[in-house]
DNA sequence: CTGAAAGCGCTTACAG
DNA sequence: CTGAAAGCGCTTACAG
């Protein structure tokens, strides 16, 4: 609070104007070599920090960033919630002269992606946010991206290389794997359970195959997950008479069923399934607090969803990139969500 | 980011200076009532929202917070993470122009806690923080900040009432009603339980007494809790041969145990006795991210953490308070803390 | 009751 | 290569 060090001190302590330091702060005009070392060995020693707001307020050109983000639809409501903290991020850069444009894109359609990815690269943004659902076209406009050196933060994504600024998502087999350590803690040895892929024909799977690695890949490396037999099936939800016709298979040919692991963010459909059925105490593991699944979540029909924050990440991906554009920090490459268990106990008081 | 509305905009519409506006902005100075009323309404019309960079920069006086915090020590390793999260938030508020000055206390010292309460009062802060160890003490101590009319946040509280401007922390009963529930989940019907409390004879045990009866409220309310047989022991750490002698005790006791809980944060202690006399297999549930407990957590010997992101909680309180001197905003008057579950498979992505 | 002016710390043309 | 000046939006004495 008290004496804050400015850039005006040093210029004072090295005997030049404020404009010289700002420009060896900001390597930008030309500085005599002798000044420039004078003045870095001097903000050196001083643990000079700016003042940010003093930044943000002289800060004349604004920044516009353009989020490339699925939207939310009732076969796939998780995006609502990215795009929730991608607006409240929005709301507060506003002081840091930023704006936030979102495009959406239809997640069953290539074409869509690709026309919305067009518009992006034509507004000429200083920043991008993108859900890579398609891979191939993400990895080419990124390079895209590249060649104009523009920024790309990437949001939900499993993608560990590539030239972006930092990219955001969960570590998806070891939420598998943590689906699976919960199951085998709740059900007795012996028991026989099912892992349930709940896809559309050509969805990106990607996600929802490494949580099934990572739920499979519990069992034999633990002492309970030994004798417990899985049986893993595939519904494709926009079939007709799915998913009942395969659950009901599942059911018959799996009496002694104990558990089911959903690796969708669609458990409440299972849920939905085992009410009308009125079967009771099987456990229900899934994915993601969507309005359904809370539900079934609060009435006991599902005992575990696996969260991460959507919310947060929609909001840090527009921060990330924000903090870069106008303080040119530098991000973690990889920044891990969290891996949370919600059930109807802590439910309430989760902040997503 | 375009043209976001100034005070200079309303200004120049209602044919007054910007000074003007200003002070019935903030209720300050004498202004006509016809000038105020259309300045209102301007304002009202125009959805004008301050820019808060410009708003800290121009902030004069500096603001002070005193926070008064416990000592973490290795009998209560807990209070070291809020810290961080204070010390965190204090250099974030720089830039607003406000300090914060960390006052520590013995927990088991009431004198201690009285004398740096003085402290505080003498340096005269702008704002304080404050954990309610000494209930009655913290009591009679908000009476006089409020006669002075300093606000005051309360950390890691249970108190409900009082004029506080916020109070945080978790809803204890709730989590102890969780961690039955895992409980529950991982036994077998039938087991006998063990409930421990490891507290100081002196130490304040509001929380832990909660956090128990949240627990023992679950059985009886459901089904899987009904025919788990539960016994409670109380030890004192400090007292010569324990935690052995009585854990001794009740082992021989209950040799049927299949699970315990600890009500603190040294489940731990429990831990390291179970390894020693190679105890396996039985489910064990904490409280608390301390270095010791998230070692037994890792290793397997603890199931289960209930945690609480204290260090959140030492942000947003001095964050809230900063936000409510420099902007004047008002929080919530309870702030409840998330109620997490860690595991050894998630506690690496977790942010505390 | 109201306006004009100066200042917060940083940035940005502009002039030399 | 460098300095002086103006400006970002808001606040704060000061003068009337």
């Amino acid at each position: 609070v008290t004496n804050r060090i400015r850039i005006k001190d040093i210029a004072l302590q090295a005997g030049v104007s404020a404009g010289t330091v700002d420009r060896v702060l900001h390597n930008r005009g030309e500085v005599s070599q002798a000044t420039r070392d004078k003045i870095l060995s001097l903000i050196q020693e001083s643990d000079y920090t700016p003042n940010l707001a003093a930044k943000s307020l002289a800060n004349r050109n604004p920044y516009r960033i353009a989020a490339l983000i699925p939207e939310g639809n009732s076969l796939n409501p998780y995006w609502k919630m990215p795009i929730k903290g991608i607006r409240r991020a929005a709301r507060e850069i506003l002081d840091y002269n930023t704006g936030v444009e979102i495009y959406r894109f239809d997640m069953d359609s290539q074409s869509s992606f690709q026309s919305r990815l067009r518009e992006v690269l034509e507004s000429n943004p200083d920043g991008v946010v993108l859900a890579p659902v398609f891979q191939d076209r993400a990895a080419e406009f990124l390079k895209e991206l590249n060649d104009k050196g523009i920024p790309c933060v990437l949001i939900d994504s499993r993608l560990r290389k590539g030239n972006f600024l930092s990219a955001f998502g969960q570590d998806t087999f070891k939420s598998g794997f943590l689906a699976a350590r919960l199951m085998c803690f709740g059900i007795r040895p012996g028991s026989s359970i099912l892992l349930l892929k709940l896809a559309r024909p050509d969805g990106i799977i990607h996600h929802l195959s490494r949580r099934a690695k990572g739920f499979t890949g519990y069992f034999g490396r633990s002492e309970r997950g030994k004798d417990i037999s899985i049986r893993t099936l595939t519904i494709d939800l926009t079939a007709p008479g799915e998913p009942e016709d395969s659950l009901n298979r599942a059911m018959a040919e799996q009496p002694d069923l104990a558990g089911i692991f959903v690796t969708s963010s669609r458990a409440s459909v299972v849920a939905e399934y085992l009410e009308s059925r009125n079967k009771e105490g099987i456990i229900l593991i899934g994915y993601d607090l969507t309005e359904a699944n809370r539900n079934y979540l609060k009435k006991g029909t599902i005992d575990f969803l696996i969260s991460q924050k959507p919310e947060d990440q929609g909001y840090n991906s527009i921060m990330t990139l924000c903090r870069n554009l106008v303080f040119k920090l530098l991000p973690a490459k990889i920044q891990y969500s969290p891996i949370d268990i919600i059930t109807k106990e802590n439910i309430d008081f989760y902040q997503t």
